[in-house]
DNA sequence: TCGGCATGTCCGGTTAACGGACAATATACA
DNA sequence: TGTATATTGTCCGTTAACCGGACATGCCGA
């Protein structure tokens, strides 16, 4: 028995863990007693004092004191308050971008909309054998111009669209002066819709060597994020790439938006554990 | 410099606590890198490590490989997901509850609305001396006979009310009958909104010396919560009670309303820390 | 080439986390 | 009333694991 299982132990702070353990744990009742606590996650009664003791010091857990059972408490929040949904969607999508690069072998990307513009959010560049340019994450892209922000444009929800160009209206950024020109938007949500994905503008290129051309990622049914595709633009032109990899983007962009309303289904409660509360054996 | 002010170090475990301050600096950061972590947190770099390390074990964390910046990720949420709104407003309750249980001798308690009924989610009975009956938190009290449920009825939303009560009429408990009496109800309500505080009925006595009266706690102008207090029958009549502790009863529930306001303003960002993130000394 | 800055890892000393053991309290039942 | 069981709470010696100094590496600008 000894050494069983690959090790479990990859790393990490016993107490720590086992304080995080308990918290977990806490959320899956309405309020527990130290036994409970004992019993859902094997950890001594002795350690469930210390580390309520240390939860109590923070602010996270209080007793009530009618049931001397152990409640969260707002403060809670704080250790989670700092996680964005724009990021959840990034954070979902990095495991996809990763086998997808393997199939396509241009780098791919994950930008959302944030403050009159996309912003990149994960990259597969760096994992890719054909980038040129390093990091991008943390890129600004222009709605208009950027195959990203057209993609996003063409298939988000009507009222945000009209609320979008209204905004770049009265952005300083050059970039942003063409959302004045009605027919020129128009043009572009045509063309993107009809093709199904967008292509960038040469008045915009991150690197003057490499095109882009990008799908919307759809959750239920309206645009939440792009799938953007860097690629050298000597080595083939849109139409070529669009063939031979379309069917993978799109496949890629899906599953991101399944798993985005899965995730969204049970706000809270869940299934997929990585770390089991108590231990097998 | 040696023991300065008051022990600080109540209880706790070190590595653990350390773990809680880098998880909640995190939630201050978009992102961060492990200097930044060491720099606001004022704890050593090889330490972030093993705590970053062992985030990054149960899913809480994970690295932007382009960046290198540390993120949370949407497990954070399993830490606070199990934190409901019905219970912030008890969370909140008790220590206003505290302080009016000084001046109103009499106890009194916190109760939602919940699955068809009131439910107590805070009380001070133990901490009055004219208490009777012990433990009542998580008793379950109907909404129509109960002063708890009156109050409550009379001021939430119209919408609310009329889905209560035709829920209530599918119910099998006995005491929830008389929602098929509409002018019953509507005496109810009547009397209570006249008087701004509801009292119970004889049908409904969790103890038979017992008699009880409770105000609403308005959040936004609509109950969220009631405020119940509890006295002996043969002490006072409730117009006595109404006279002598109503002034502190609004006070309290009107406190309770604005706390509730106030967290709901900010969403997450926060002020009042109870736990510094870098020790002052 | 060098100095400054950031990242990452190793390892021995010290500490504080661990859990066995015991005490206290409450409840049930004979 | 006495006995048994269940639960809560605390003490304390042992030892595992946490800690941070020290070192190595890589990057950048002067």
């Amino acid at each position: 028995m000894a050494e069983n299982s690959s090790e479990k132990r990859a790393s990490g702070m016993r107490s720590a863990e086992r304080l995080l353990i308990v918290l977990r744990a806490l959320n899956l009742r309405n309020g527990a007693t130290v036994l409970e606590l004992n019993r859902d996650t094997g950890i001594s009664r002795q350690a469930i004092y210390r580390i309520l003791d240390t939860l109590r010091n923070f602010g996270y857990v209080r007793r009530q004191e009618a049931t001397d059972r152990f409640h969260l408490t707002h403060m809670v929040r704080r250790l989670s308050s700092g996680f964005k949904d724009e990021e959840w969607i990034a954070d979902i999508a990095v495991p996809i971008l990763g086998r997808l690069v393997q199939e396509v072998v241009w780098p791919t990307e994950l930008s959302t909309f944030s403050d009159n513009a996309m912003y990149i959010r994960e990259s597969t560049r760096g994992r890719s054998p054909f980038t040129i340019d390093r990091v991008a994450v943390g890129q600004r892209l222009p709605m208009l111009q950027s195959a990203s922000g057209r993609a996003y444009l063409s298939y988000c929800p009507d009222p945000e669209r009209q609320a979008i160009i209204e905004n770049l209206k009265s952005s300083d950024d050059d970039f942003d002066k063409v959302a004045h020109k009605p027919d020129y938007i128009e043009r572009i949500l045509a063309v993107t819709r009809s093709r199904g994905w967008a292509v960038g503008d040469d008045s915009f290129r991150l690197h003057p060597k490499t095109e882009t051309l990008a799908v919307p990622v759809l959750v239920n049914g309206y645009a939440r994020a792009s799938l953007p595709l860097t690629y050298i633009a000597s080595a083939a032109t849109a139409e070529q790439i669009a063939e031979r990899h379309m069917n993978q983007l799109q496949a890629a962009a899906k599953e991101i938006a399944d798993r985005m309303e899965e995730m969204q289904a049970r706000t809270d409660d869940d299934d997929d554990d990585l770390i089991p509360i108590r231990e097998a054996s």
